[in-house]
DNA sequence: TGCAAGTCAATACC
DNA sequence: GGTATTGACTTGCA
């Protein structure tokens, strides 16, 4: 990393923009700035080959990106041109095969990202951006198609030199790190049950104390060192999944998404069940659509504070198997579109400003018809919002279900 | 020191 | 063989 600037987190990079900056990072970013939508097309003009410092600059100074189209467009073009991701991750990212997939799964928004975070969406708009993107891929593929085939065909022959010599045909390769006089810790596979343990152990206490680690190592015959990393993997991976809803959602529709089951902070679940409606009209699927949004944005507002009581976890199974039943349950007897009484005041009012008025999704809904099923609708999302406030305001606990 | 963010790399899965 | 998952690790921050 170059001496004036930290690659990772927290705004750390104290560069002057546009004083010192090289000319092409400005270029780059003028034309990242110039389009910010991912684009590729005959009419691109060829870009200037960013350097890691350029690529930091970039990620400091560059305009709110969208990185769920820019991987949309990303896998495309991959999977349109058969190219991998490991070759994308060496050649384009600087990742391996594993983030790579992470990534193009799993985008984070861009305001949700540090500045590290962002250098592989810079490099990708980059590249979407560059006109002979595939082109130079398919070029190092042949290349590297044929080194392996060449290096193969060494490793053949040097084996056969070997046995010709008298070697052990099985003398391990210099690849082989027993060799260099390192020993490979084996990667530790949790079962089924150590991870339901430490799952259990999480509703509980997402951030366990030292006793608690070292008694779930003792019980699962693990080290405290893999307890603890496994809380952290954990907890890490739920908040994204959280991030992951509106996200994903977005671009689903409900029929592919039957059933959202996912943590909205570390210790609390929402369960979101689809209507079985056969078919819902766009507007309807655009309803759907806002309200996992707005259920993304709650997420990042709610307070992280200890929802569950132990009592209510232990039964979290039953309910989880009794949600169909208890869904029309809640849903009628909130059907009468109770009143918010945090609508006005609550920090994170999905409701109208004005009081009285009804909010932009209520009027969407309104004005898409006003048939029973749309009232059904309505109701429940009051009953969302309702529920949605009164945790942020952590008048109610537990689970919900919607 | 504990945490989040990001990543690696072994392994599972398709 | 390519992609997804996940335990482990590094880095930087408060």
């Amino acid at each position: 990393p170059p001496p004036n600037s930290s690659p990772s987190q927290g705004g750390q990079i104290s560069l002057t923009p546009y004083i010192d900056m090289k000319e092409p990072t400005r270029l780059i970013l003028e034309s990242i700035k110039e389009n910010q939508q991912p684009s590729q097309g005959p009419h691109s003009l060829p870009q200037p080959v960013p350097s890691e410092l350029d690529i930091q600059h970039l990620a400091a100074l560059s305009p709110e990106l969208d990185t769920l189209s820019i991987t949309k467009k990303v896998k495309e073009v991959l999977t349109n041109n058969n190219l991998g991701q490991r070759l994308f991750g060496d050649m384009v990212l600087g990742l391996t095969q594993g983030s790579v997939s992470d990534l193009l799964a799993r985008p984070k928004p861009w305001s949700k990202l540090s500045l590290k975070g962002r250098e592989p969406f810079i490099r990708m708009q980059l590249w979407l951006k560059d006109p002979q993107n595939v082109e130079k891929l398919r070029e190092i593929k042949k290349m590297d198609l044929r080194a392996c085939m060449k290096r193969h065909y060494n490793s053949v022959s040097a084996t056969m030199d070997r046995d010709s010599l008298g070697a052990p045909s099985d003398m391990p390769s210099m690849q082989d790190p027993s060799v260099l006089g390192v020993t490979k810790k084996p990667r530790v596979l949790l079962s089924t049950h150590d991870k339901d343990v430490l799952k259990k152990a999480y509703q509980v206490e997402p951030y366990p104390s030292q006793k608690t680690v070292e008694s779930l190592s003792l019980q699962l015959g693990l080290r405290t060192n893999t307890v603890s990393n496994w809380f952290h993997n954990y907890r890490s991976r739920m908040r994204r999944e959280v991030e992951d809803v509106g996200l994903i959602n977005v671009s689903m529709t409900p029929s592919q998404n039957p059933i959202q089951h996912c943590s909205l902070s570390t210790n609390m679940h929402v369960v979101v069940i689809k209507q079985e409606t056969p078919e819902l009209s766009e507007s309807e699927e655009e309803m759907t659509k806002d309200s996992m949004q707005q259920s993304k944005y709650m997420s990042a507002h709610l307070p992280a504070g200890d929802l569950h009581t132990p009592e209510d976890l232990q039964d979290e199974e039953k309910q989880l198997n009794g949600l169909n039943e208890k869904h029309v349950e809640t849903t009628s007897k909130r059907a009468g579109s109770q009143p918010n009484p945090f609508a006005a005041d609550s920090p994170v009012s999905l409701t109208s400003e004005v009081p009285g008025e009804t909010t932009g999704l209520q009027r969407h809904l309104v004005d898409s018809g006003g048939t029973q099923k749309r009232s059904a609708k309505m109701a429940n999302l009051d009953n969302i919002i309702f529920r949605l406030e009164q945790a942020a305001t952590k008048e109610e606990t537990l689970e919900w279900e919607f």
